[in-house]
Order: structure tokens, then C-alpha cells, then sequence
DNA sequence: GTGCCTGAGTTGGCTGTACAACTTGGTCCA
DNA sequence: TGGACCAAGTTGTACAGCCAACTCAGGCAC
């Protein structure tokens, strides 16, 4: 049923997220009871309740006290990586993801930049500025800045690299946590050079703070998305909530 | 300690919550072992890690096998009301909301509506427009669909009504899970008319399917925010992830 | 000094049990 | 007919225990 080696209660998550999917379960409808689906997995029903909640994270089902879960439908959300990583996110759906590095350059992070790396001001940090593209077609502006760590590794990628973020994480470097603001921003003559847009358009900006599992940052990134070219989704639900609306 | 009458579990949440957002337990820092913090509390373990599940969620701290947990910092995030309604949202940021309402019509829903609100082609639901303010200042316009159980009740509420959650929820309308999708999206001339805004001025949309524990959709909303007034803020890792990307 | 190894400490995963809180459908009664 | 009530079913909360997997610092050998 699952992957050998991998936690039962994930198995048996991928089991159920499969079953809705396919549409064994469909949508509107009732899961069966907690007991039951631990007598067919045999497992403990603390386990299916495991199992459940990364299902009610994803937003696939519901949950209330009295009642069967009910099916919302297949998940919308993707996988930690696919959202971290352009090129991921392009090959899950389909596309061929491009890179294209402009300029890496060390120099002193201005103040903005150290405090959101964690760093002492004046510390030298390194600023990567990418130009992605989906089937070739340019999409998106990334501004990378990476702790001198990191920088360092990056420095040495050859020019036209697809991913970043693979390469790092081959070296060893983790990414688990990351804060991200959207929000719009006028082209400055840099972008609209790259992305062949008039100066002034407004683009979809994402701005990304990655940390490590000890809370050390790793990229403050800033992506600047042509419009109509990406949007972005999120589940929240009264059990969980990730997202927030802030003032502008 | 906590609210009497909530589960134990939440009571530990909110401390430990408190505890880190007054700096109790400093950013960068490492939280106690669980079996302390079972002691301390006076609660098994399961509890703590019950609590602690609440904790990552909120992006406030990470954990990882083997050592202690870290903590991240202060959460950013917002309660899943604060992120449905924009009266209690803008309320939580200390502004005054505002909301006019500009037009209510009973029609048969088109078929994108229909689907999204999970009704049969044709289907009669309520259209409503508002123009929402801070501070006197129109910054959104709001377009739902709602069926017409619901609608209905909404046809009922006085043109200058607040908030259309809040009375909803008192009339036992329940609000429990949402899809976001964020974009941009140009303005329209009646956008541009309410906003006060020039035709074609690229505005953050914020589109929001919203259900009920049955999963029964209550509304269907699209929002549209000038430019720099507000953001949306996301927090995920590895452990979860409820934000996605979309091709546009 | 350098690197390996071990062991204590810590979180992840799973089981089993018990009870509380809530939903739902049916029954009974007025 | 309508409403109150009840009982079965279901999920939420909490406890206790056990072992596995992993981190990290300190000791030890080279």
C-alpha cells in the first residue's frame, strides 16, 4: 500500500488522499468512522488520527465532533518543495523551467537585508538576481540574498543552472520553514528590461524568508511575478490556519 | 492560567504562545524538553505535544527528531475569522472598517458561480456588491454569490451594514473552511468608479470559496484591493504546508 | 590536533484505554 | 403535527507506556 520504511500513519494518509482523489470516496460524502479505518489498516485509531489530520490540513475533509468526516474534494495544495522551489513547482505541473543568472555579486547587506537573515549589519551577504522562465517564455524576477555561508556555494553554479535550491540541498543545506508575503509592485527598469514589459506594470510580488530547523535563516528571496502568469492558493479552516492579511 | 472550560491542550498552547511573544523564551532560543514541560504543566506528554502541534502550525517554532525544539519568534498569522471577515480583520489591526452596500439582486447564477457554489446550472443565487473602507477610505470592493438560503438573509441586512459575517453566524450561517486564491486583476470601470482609481489599474484579488462543516458551500467571493493596501502572509514548512502556486 | 565512537538526551511514532462532548435519527408524548 | 427526549454512533481530549531514530557533546584513540 505504501512506501516500506516510511511512518504507517503517512502510508495510510496517501492511501486515503489516493482513494479521494480517484474519487473511492467522493466528494460530499462521509469517510468511514475512525475504528473502521483503523480495524482496515490495522493500526490504532491514534494512528488514523494521524493520519486524518494531514488530510484535514490539506484541506481534503472536514472534521466535527459527532460526525463522520465528510469529503471536501482533492487537495489544492502542494508539497513544501514544490512551493520553495520554482523549478519544482514548474516540472509538478507540467512545464520547463529556465534559469538564467544575471549577476551574483558579495557586497555588504544593507540593513533591511541583515535583519532579515539574522545577520549583524554590515555583514557581507551575497545577492543573486535570476531571470526564471517557463517553456522558455520569461515569467518571473528572483532576487536572491543569501548569507555569506551560502553565498559562497551558490557563487560557484554555473550560469545558466536550472535550480538553486536542489544543488544546496545536495550540499547539505535544509530548508523547512518559510514566511511568505504577497503582494503587488511596479516594474522598476530592470524588470521590465528582463521580462520585456513596460517599466511601471504592475507585477505579483512574493517575498520569501527560508529558515533552517534551528531557526537560522538561509534566503531572503523577493520574486516578481508577470501578471497572469501564476497565482497562488491557500486551505484554511477553523483547525488550522496559515495565512494572515496585513496592511500594505 | 487559561480560559476554564477549554480543553487542557490549548490552555498549554496559549501560554507557551504568550511566553514567546513576551519573550519569555527568546527568538533563536530552545524551548524545554517535552517530559519538563509535562511536568510543569501537569499534563502527560501527549498534551504537551497536542500543544506544541498548535505551536508549528503557527510557524512559532520548529522541531525536528533528536533535539530540542527551537523557537522561531512571535507568529504572524491570524485567526481563521480575522481572515474571512474584513471587519474583524481590520478591527484585529486597530483600523475602522466600513462597508456600503452597493447593490444586492436575486438571479440565476451563471455557471461558474453555480459550480463553484455546488448548485445545479441556473440555479437562483444572490449577487452582492460592496465597497468596503479603512477609515473612511475605500480600499476593496466586494463581489459574493451566495445561494439563496443564505442570500436571502443578506437581502435583509441594511445598506450600510458593517459586517455580513458577524449576523450570519449569529443566525447560525457556519463559516468553516476556506480556499484563497490570490492574483491580480485590472479594474474594471466600476471598480475604478467606487475605488476612485483610473480603468485598468492592476488590483490584488483575492478570490475565496468558503463551506460549512458539511462542506457545503456558504459563499463564493471575489474581492478586489487597491494597489499597497493590503498583503497576504503565509507561513508553511515541511511538517505543513497549505499554500500553493498556480499557473495564472 | 583530528576524527571516530559512544552514550545521554530528546523527539517521532504507535498502541491501548477511558471518558467527554456532540450529532443524528428515531421514538414518544402532548 | 410538532416538539421534547433518548440512545446509538462518532470524534475530541487525555493518560500511560514503549521503542525507534536522531542530535550532540564529550571522551578516546590515533
Amino acid at each position: 500500500m505504501g512506501v516500506q520504511g516510511e511512518a504507517r500513519y503517512r502510508q495510510v494518509a496517501a492511501d486515503l488522499r489516493e482513494a479521494i482523489t480517484t474519487g473511492r470516496y467522493g466528494s460530499g460524502g462521509r469517510l468511514p468512522a475512525e475504528g473502521d479505518l483503523a480495524q482496515h489498516y490495522g493500526v490504532s485509531r491514534g494512528t488514523v488520527r494521524q493520519a486524518l489530520a494531514v488530510l484535514r490540513a490539506d484541506g481534503m475533509v472536514t472534521s466535527r465532533r459527532g460526525t463522520r468526516r465528510v469529503v471536501l474534494g482533492a487537495a489544492r495544495t502542494q508539497s513544501f518543495a514544490e512551493l520553495l522551489s520554482f523549478t519544482r513547482w514548474a516540472r509538478s505541473i507540467g512545464e520547463e523551467p529556465g534559469g538564467r543568472t544575471v549577476a551574483v555579486e558579495p557586497v555588504p547587506g544593507d540593513p533591511g537585508e541583515c535583519a532579515q537573515l539574522g545577520l549583524a549589519p554590515g555583514s557581507s551577504v551575497y545577492r543573486v538576481l535570476r531571470l526564471r522562465t517557463l517553456s522558455r517564455v520569461p515569467v518571473m524576477i528572483e532576487r536572491t540574498v543569501y548569507p555569506e555561508r551560502i553565498g559562497a556555494l551558490v557563487q560557484g553554479f554555473p550560469i545558466d543552472a536550472v535550480s538553486h535550491t536542489e544543488p544546496l540541498e545536495e550540499l547539505g543545506v535544509l530548508f523547512t520553514d518559510a514566511d511568505h508575503t504577497i503582494d503587488q509592485w511596479p516594474a522598476d527598469a530592470e524588470d521590465a528590461r528582463l521580462l520585456g514589459c513596460p517599466p511601471g506594470t504592475s507585477l505579483l510580488r512574493e517575498r520569501r524568508r527560508t529558515t533552517d530547523p534551528t531557526g537560522v535563516p538561509v534566503e531572503w528571496s523577493q520574486d516578481r511575478y508577470l501578471p497572469g502568469t501564476v497565482a497562488f492558493t491557500v486551505h484554511n479552516s477553523v483547525a488550522t490556519t496559515a495565512l494572515s492579511r496585513r496592511r500594505g
